[in-house]
Order: structure tokens, then sequence, then C-alpha cells
DNA sequence: AAAATTTTGTAACGTTCTTTCCAATATATA
DNA sequence: TATATATTGGAAAGAACGTTACAAAATTTT
């Protein structure tokens, strides 16, 4: 065993994860990771391989931190009737609060060259699966009488604003909400 | 007067345009356009000015010949009741018949560092606003009966469904067709 | 035919990019 | 304390980037 690492491993990943959050996997340069990471090069290559490398680790880290705690809620065995209007109310929130919120690290990286690799496409693919599947269950947990089919249909279209919304948010941020707002009143249940 | 120029200036921005519609803005190099384009670096900087400023164009002819003649069907005065349902038939097809389909221009650019740009950033608002006004004219001609207010939110969530395709087309083109696929049942009259 | 004007081909500029190399530094183990 | 091993700093490599410069070629007008 020789020299220990003074750095927190998983905070470096947490930072260059922010970093390709906010600008992206070809408007981060290593230079950037340097100082958002406080790492030198050696230090970054040494520990992550490469860029991509460390890109395929960052999307790890975003499903896991950022998206999966979200929809938990949603698919737990006993989530309330209001946990998907809850969701979209949150995400709602994450937008009017952060003055230039980046969207979605995945659904930029599927509309760039990067989004062309396999392992991104990949997971990209898998991320949708996820929220359609959580969105399905919050649907059938709102809408008891709701048909697996009905509530299956419900929950694409439910996605789709929520999609749409993560497309938009770098551009225009009352657009991205305005999607939020339609799909939060179609997860609410009404009274009659 | 001196000599002309021995290329047709509107084809080579065609040529320019699908070349970015597929590699995106940072995807596409100076080398890339002078292939095809046919040009030379000379020819390019000097019709065009720089890559941005092409960029701005290639937009312009993107709306003028890819978006708006397929939306123009569904605004027409006289539009027919299926003119929506048929939109949503037509881009499927688009979907289903090119093999890499490169999605939407706009919507690539929104997700990325040339997104933050102002011109791009209005032109991006633009285009969705010309879908959202579209649909709600499509949702009024296939469904009459509706308000004002029911056809604009069945609008909002026509666009998103189409706004998710186009954003996920890259990755994955039959996530895209389910989208389209929903959007078009939403758009169809049913007996009853 | 001469002159003026525009396009075009080639080369090069200065940056920036990702990645690699290697010696210097630090520390855990023997 | 000596030795082995790992991390770190700094420099540089090699390629690609957008852009510019300039002379050569071409063609319209005088």
């Amino acid at each position: 065993m020789g020299r220990a690492a003074t750095f927190d491993r998983d905070t470096a990943l947490t930072h260059a994860r922010n970093l390709f959050w906010k600008q992206g996997y070809s408007g981060t340069a290593i230079p950037d990771l340097e100082q958002a990471t406080e790492l030198r090069r050696s230090s970054l290559y040494h520990t992550f391989g490469s860029k991509k490398e460390l890109f395929d680790l960052v999307i790890e880290n975003y499903l896991n931190t950022i998206v999966r705690p979200l929809l938990a809620r949603i698919t737990a065995q006993d989530a309330a009737p209001t946990a998907l209007q809850t969701y979209f109310e949150t995400i709602t929130n994450a937008l009017e609060t952060t003055p230039e919120h980046p969207g979605c690290l995945l659904i930029a990286a599927a509309n760039a060259p990067i989004g062309q690799d396999p392992a991104v496409r990949e997971a990209i693919t898998k991320y949708h699966g996820e929220l359609e599947q959580a969105f399905t269950h919050g649907i059938g947990a709102t809408f008891p009488h709701l048909t697996m089919q009905e509530a299956k249909n419900q929950a694409k279209i439910l996605v789709a604003l929520v999609v749409s919304a993560l497309a938009l948010a770098r551009t225009n941020r009352d657009l991205a909400i305005a999607n939020l707002t339609v799909a939060k009143n179609l997860a609410t249940a009404t009274a009659q």
C-alpha cells in the first residue's frame, strides 16, 4: 500500500455530475472538471480512466441520487394517492427555485452525439422505462378504478409531459412549468 | 460585377441544414460542412459569415421547409377534422422509414450549449408556440364541441407527446413511435 | 482587350481539446 | 528507518477546432 488519496471519490463524482448536468458532455472540458472537482488531470485520469468512463459513472450517480429517490415515493407499496401529484409539485418547485435549471442530464445526452454511445443509449431507455413504470403505479394508486391498460396509457402521457418539460427547461422555464402543471392536474383525483 | 458563384446558395444551405440536423451544432465541424456542401472553407465563410450565422440561417430554413409546411395543413381554414390525425401519421411514417431519424433540430439545440444563444432560444420558443397554436386549431376542427380552454389543454398534451417523441427519436425509435401513437389516438374522433 | 470585381483553393494561424508521460511527493507496510 | 507503492503536479504531445489571410482563377463590365 502506498499513499492514500487526499480526496473523496464520491464527492468528486458528484461535482463532476453537477457540471455535466449543467453543461452537457461536449460542453464540459477537462479543465472545467479540474476546477469543479478541485483535482488535477492526473488524479482524474488515474481515478476515473477517461472523460467517457467518468460520464458513465456520472449517469449512474445521477440515476441513484437524483432520479430514483424521487420515483421511490411513487413506487412504494403504500404510496399515497397524492404521491404522483406531489412528485410533479416537487419538480415544479425545483424549476421555479433554480434560476437556470439544467433540465435532465439524460435527455440532454439523448440529443447530443454522446447519446449514440451504446451504454448511454441503454441508460436512457432504462431511465424512460423506470419513469413509465413508476407513473403507472402512481396512476393506479390515484385512480384505482382504472384498468391496467388505461393506467399505462395515462402514464405514457405523464412521462411525455415530464420529458417535454425537461427538454425545454434550459430554454424556457415557463414552458417547462406549464407542462408540469398539466401533468399535475392529470394526476390529481378530482371530487366526483 | 465580378465572377458569379458557381453554386446554389440555397442548395448549400439545405445540405448544411441536413448535417446540422443529424449531428447537432457542436457535432458538426467545418470540414464536415465542406464535404456536405461541396464548398471550400473560403466559399462557406464568404457566403455565410461564420458557423453560427450559418446555423441561424439553417434554423430559418428548417422552420420554413420542414416544420411549417406540415403545420399548414392543420392550420388551414378549411382543415379537415382528420388533419391532426394525419399529421401524427406523417411523422410516425417518417420515423419508421428513416433508419436513423435525427429527431428535431431545435429540440436538440435546446439541450446543447448553443441553445443558450439568444437567437436560438427565441427560435425554439417561437417554434413551440407555433406547434401549440396549430394543434389547438386542429383539436378545434376535430372536436368542435370542446371549449377553447379544453382545446388548448388538449393541445398542450399533444405538443408534449411530439416534443417527447422527437427528444427520444435519436435514442430509441420505438419509444418515439409509441408517443406518437398515443397522440394520434388522442387526436382521433371516436364514434360516440 | 483591359480593368474591375468576385469567387475560390491552399495554407496557416492561434486555441482548445483529450490524453499521456514522468518525475516528485507522500504514506502505508515491512 | 528502509522500501515499496500510490498519488500528485506540471509539462507536453498530437489532433481537431473555428477563423483568417492571400494569391490565383474566373467573369462581368467598361
